[in-house]
This record gives structure tokens, sequence and C-alpha cells, in this order.
RNA sequence: GGGGGCGUAGCUCAGUCGGUAGAGCACCGGAUUUUUAAUCCGUAGGUCUUGGGUUCAAGUCCCAACGCUCCCA
């Protein structure tokens, strides 16, 4: 090939392919037989015979009669080398160096060297093709910088940045090893749906779709909540989900519309049982996935040993805004003290919030944004919680926590309301409040309540967002950044 | 919803006061038997996100759209 402009990289490219064809070359065969990943190639002594590792080509350094070329797969990077006489002239000269790119996949069979600079590399006496790379990667030395490359097209990502590959992988682990956990303390994993006939579970805007061959509309799931519970009502001791939910709500960097969130419910247990049982759990993932328990992010420390305080929602806004939440547990009553406080919510209509929307606006505004935690903040108010345990302390709080860190709410948990006359009349009063045009509340899900009717035992369940929890232990500060491949408008 | 930043070769980035579109890597041709950001010689590669406008002249200034991003709410 002589006048080939250059131009077009991947016209250059489609030409190899015929050429390997020409040339006898099957440019995709079906599979190859290894021995090895690279990096356990790397780690053979020199002089091992028989080695066949396998990989994509990232980098070469091609001589006359010898060249290096780095192969890439998931376990690292090896050095092969490629000499003129060990491979075939004709090979080396036709094939090996004018029809192999980098970002083409080959096998390599050969035996373990040292090069005079101390790499370990394994010597080919054969190459076999095994798949034609059509596009060019990336600059081998700065990869893809793009942000929106990198989402849109996160498999370049992956190939040319070593952390991201990494980062997923370590999300891949931390599953696992909660996964792991759950099962060795009595936990059933189970998988519950995702189309909903009405949205329940949380308080949230659900994703509307529809149903053809019922033709009835149907969302799609906020939250596994209610259906683990009727797990309990069937019998499960302890049940998990890692459940895939959608909420049609706002997007930056701590909120996706699709989104995984891990949720537990453990019979005979209270909140406070759950919230030692919380960090045993996450102790143990920091230690087994990070080896610490101290993790950075964005520059600040954030100690996860011993013990983690608990703090009660009337403390916490009582210590930020001088407001005692339960003196006058009105609408009306905390406007006025909001007011002689000097607090402005923007962007919010004030005057239309029922009393416990307003105390959860408080706290967003004064409160969580400065928590660095680890903290247990619990003993909210009932309003917020339409399906926790009232409790029997105080009917105005009920018996729940929420794991913050760093203004973010990991956990969400709470000692279950199993009385279906209470949460009944609850669950009218959001229905009520949806009527009157609160577009989160909560709907009267009657099937859920008549499973309640059937008898529920006293339990704790337990809710945390696993994305959320894997941009703390990878120190990434945008949801995006721990998701594969994250929703990205059409260019 | 409001505000800021960004969009130039396959990739990473320059581009001055508005005056012929630039580099490195990659690619193409050649040389090269210990390279690892290989080296050396020679070439080629552009709808400057899109659409309007101002101007003798726009990557550059103005307006709008699209996409990404950050902040505020």
């Amino acid at each position: 090939m002589t006048n080939d402009t250059g131009g077009d990289q991947r016209q250059v490219r489609a030409n190899k392919l015929d050429r390997l064809r020409d040339a006898g070359v099957n440019p995709w065969p079906e599979r190859f037989e290894r021995t090895h990943l690279l990096d356990q190639a790397r780690a053979l002594p020199e002089g091992t015979e028989g080695v066949r590792v396998c990989g994509r080509i990232v980098s070469m350094r091609v001589m006359g009669k010898l060249s290096f070329a780095t192969l890439q797969d998931q376990s690292g990077r090896c050095q092969i080398w490629v000499q003129l006489d060990k491979v075939g002239e004709d090979f080396y000269k036709q094939i090996w160096k004018k029809l192999f790119d980098i970002g083409d996949h080959i096998g390599v069979a050969g035996s373990m060297t040292v090069t005079k600079t101390g790499e370990p590399s394994v010597a080919a006496t054969e190459i076999i093709f095994l798949g034609k790379a059509l596009r060019p990667l990336p600059e081998k030395w700065h990869g893809v910088q793009d942000q929106e490359t990198c989402y849109r097209q996160r498999y370049l990502d992956m190939i040319m940045n070593r952390e991201s590959i990494d980062r997923f992988m370590l999300r891949s682990k931390i599953i696992r090893t909660i996964r792991t956990f759950l099962e060795g303390h009595g936990f059933e994993e189970v998988e519950t749906p995702v189309l909903q006939t009405k949205p329940s579970g949380a308080t949230a805007r659900p994703f509307f779709s529809h149903h053809n061959a019922l033709d009835m509309d149907i969302t799609l799931r906020i939250a596994p909540e209610t259906w683990l519970k009727r797990c309990i009502v069937a019998g499960y001791d302890r049940v998990f989900e890692f459940a895939r939910c959608f909420r049609n709500e706002g997007m930056d960097p701590s909120h996706l519309q699709d989104f995984t969130m891990l949720e537990y419910y453990a019979a005979w247990w209270n909140y406070e049982d759950n919230m030692r049982f919380t960090e045993q759990l996450l102790q143990h993932a920091l230690t087994e996935c990070l080896g610490t328990l101290q993790v950075e992010l964005a520059g600040e420390k954030v100690d996860f040993s011993g013990e983690w305080p608990r703090v009660s929602f009337k403390d916490l806004i009582l210590r930020d805004a001088g407001i005692d939440i339960f003196e006058d547990n009105t609408a009306d009553g905390l406007r006025v003290r909001m007011a002689e406080k000097g607090i402005e919510l923007e962007d919010t209509d004030v005057s239309t919030l029922g009393y416990a929307a307003l105390v959860d606006q408080l706290y967003k505004k004064v409160s969580r944004p400065k928590l660095t935690g680890p903290m247990f903040l619990v003993d909210h108010p009932v309003g917020l919680s339409p399906l926790a345990r009232r409790s029997d302390d105080n009917a105005a709080v009920t018996d729940r926590f929420q794991l913050l860190v760093k203004g973010w709410e990991i956990v969400n948990a709470y000692s279950e309301l199993v009385d279906p006359v209470d949460q009944r009349q609850r669950l009218e009063e959001q229905a009520a409040m949806k009527d009157a045009g609160d577009a989160e509340a909560m709907p009267l899900d009657e099937e859920y309540i008549l499973a309640m009717e059937y008898g529920m035992p006293p339990m704790s369940g337990w809710g945390m967002g696993i994305d959320r929890l894997c941009c703390l232990l990878t120190s990434q500060e945008n949801l995006r950044d721990v998701v594969l491949f994250p929703l990205m408008k059409p260019t």
C-alpha cells in the first residue's frame, strides 16, 4: 500500500482488515487457549516455557527485526517481545509490522524472559490475531480526559485510565463484601417487582410507563420496602435486596434518577439493634475493601472507627437554628419562628408546606450541609416517616435513624411500623396531602395493609444508597463516577 | 428554574488586537535486533459543536440552539 492518505484512521484499519483476510488471517477468531492472566505471567520465573497470554495491544515499539508491545487485560499489563527470526520473516514484515495496530487483541505463545532493562516479557514464538480494532485508541499518555467522553464511552475511559477500571472493580468488591456479610448473618437475598401499580415505600416522584398487555399505567419502583416487608409476613426471618430504584426528580452530583439501593429487614430487631449492626457491617466493608476505617473525601478525613454518635433531630436543629421544633408543632408556628430567626428557604413556597415537610426543609437548610459524620440522626418527626414505628416514649417522633456522612444520607432505617391500624391512618394522611398537591406524598396501598393485617413480627428495616457508599469509598464526589453507564442526553 | 465555565485534527491541548489553522501523540511511507511517552527522516490529516448576525475579513465579537460541567435554589 503506497498512496494511503492516512487521513481517516478507520479507513486505514478497514483496509488492513481486508489484507489480513487476504493473508489468510481470521480477523475475529472464536477463542484462544490462555494459560495466564498478564499479571500472573509477569510473576512467572524467567525461562518458563509454554506461556500463552492474550489481551489488547496498548503500545508498540517496532524496529526492523525486533519489536516490543504492551498487552493489557483486566489484571494489568505485560510486555511481549517479538523477534523476526522467532516468528518468521514473512509474518514479521508483512503481518506484524503492517497489519497489527494499537487497540487490536492478540494472543501470544512463548516463554518468559526478562529484558536488559529488567522488564518481564513474553518472548513470542507465535502470535495469534484475536480481534481487529477499527478505531484508534485515545492518546497513550494523556488518555481520555474529557468528562463527557468518559461517561458516553466508558469503555474508552476504562481502557485508558487504570484508576477508572480499578474504581469499578472496587464497586463490585464492595457489593460482594456486603452480600457475603449479610448472608453470613442469616439474611436471604430476594428479588421483588420493579413494575408497580402504585409507588410506595418512600416519598418521591415516580417514573410512569404503560403496560400494553394489561392496558394499564404503571410506575417504576421508588423503593422495595413494602415488598420486602411482605416477605417478613411470609415468614422470612431476614431478607435483603440490591434494588435498582427510579425517582423522577432533580439530577445533581448526589442524585441520579436510576440508582441502586440495598435494603434489608430483620425480624425481632429494633432500630437500636440495627444501628449497632450498621456499624459492624460498614466497618467490615471498609476494612475488607480499603483496609482502613479512615476515609478521605474532598480533602476531609472521615473516621469510621468506634461507636458513631447518635444525635436527635430535635437537638440537631436546636443546635443549628436555635429552634425547638416540638415547642409548637404546627406549620404556622414553625413558620413564625423561622421568620424570627431570619431563616429563608429560597425557591420553596414555604406557605404551602405542611409541618413535617417544613421541618425537613429546615434540616436540609441549616444542618445537613454541615455534617461530616459518620453520625446517626435519630428521632425523626412522625410526619417525615410514614412507614416508621412511633416511639413508645414520644408519639411525635419515630424510632428511626439516618447515617450521615459528608452531608449525604447514606443509610435510612427504622423500627418498622407493624401496626396496620396506625399504618392505615398515616397513609390516609399522606393520601390527603397528595390530594392537596404534594406530588411526593405516598398513596394508600390497600394490598400492603392487607398483608400487614395478617400479622408482622417486630422488625427493623434499613436502606442504603450503594452508589453513594461507592463514592465515599472511592473518594468520588459525583455519583456518575461510580456508575458504569450514566444516562446522557443524545447528542 | 437562575448564574458561571467549556466545545478547535482520532486523543491531549495551544491559538495574542478580528487578518493564511498550530503542536505533541496517533496515522501513512522509509530506516532501525533490548524498547518501554523508543529514536531518526519524510508526508498527510480541519464543516474550529450547530445556526444566524456584525465586519472588507470571525476559531476569535454579538445573538440563539445543542451537549458537557460546576455553583445557587
